[in-house]
DNA sequence: CTGTCTGCAAATGGTTTGCACCATA
DNA sequence: TATGGTGCAAACCATTTGCAGACAG
């Protein structure tokens, strides 16, 4: 999690950085940068992972994508921006959106917690996918 | 986030294991594992990093202490298992309970969602903690 | 032109692990 | 005394960064 980045327009047009952002809109994997890497050196060969993380990086802080980086090990990258929950997998680390959430938080409108200035939050369940279960119980 | 471990009575009852719960028991302030590792050595010098690791994931998986391991970087760890939210500072990485949360999260009886078995969920809220607040608006 | 971005490769840094010795049960 | 735990140091691995050349505006 990191603060968002004001968007200023020194910022050009690659594109490396354009076919990036397609690449993960297009995605509802949530894959990690390498996993990214793999999609787009189908489009631009030479790319470089090290470009690769420095976009993801400054995408997610002009707010166009969402890091998510709960869980350690590798962060997973979702091209939507708008709010939704996730469903990460305690095994192979697949992450879902939850949609149809039977869950709701309701948040009051102050912004001060405890002292803090709260500026978001993220809700994540944990559990086994679809794919795992029925590995696990055949 | 790990799926629990069975709790066996295979481990023995070493005086690191048993500092290392001990001292995180008394914080409240979720140190990183290097953190707790100084806080530690005062009471066994001797001590090393990597048991001080080896101990956390062991703790964490028997369920005696929660991993906080969102937001990439250093993990912090909570001597506290009963379940509750935090706060997390996206500037320096400090992290707080949050209590009297304005904030209710309702689920719903069913354990299946989207196809997940759903074992648990983390709440997580980031912003700015009262020190950098301080530091940032003189 | 000029200052940002890229590819490459090396560096970083939190975490894990192999190994020989230690100590708990 | 059998075997899990420890200290030490090296290995790991996702991510970051320095640099020289490339390219967008």
């Amino acid at each position: 999690i990191t603060a968002p980045m004001s968007i200023t327009n020194l910022h050009r047009n690659t594109r490396q950085r354009q076919v990036i952002l397609e690449e993960l809109q297009k995605l509802n994997t949530h894959p990690t940068a390498a996993g990214l890497y793999a999609i787009v050196r189908r489009k631009i060969p030479k790319i470089s992972l090290g470009t690769v993380y420095r976009n993801l990086e400054l995408l997610n802080r002009m707010e166009m994508i969402q890091k998510l980086d709960c869980s350690s090990g590798e962060a997973r990258y979702d091209g939507t921006v708008t709010y939704h929950d996730h469903l990460r997998c305690v095994n192979c680390g697949r992450v879902d959106d939850l949609v149809g959430s039977p869950l709701a938080v309701t948040r009051g409108g102050k912004e001060d917690w405890n002292g803090y200035k709260v500026l978001g939050h993220r809700l994540e369940f944990f559990g086994i996918c679809p794919a795992c279960r029925r590995r696990q119980n055949p």
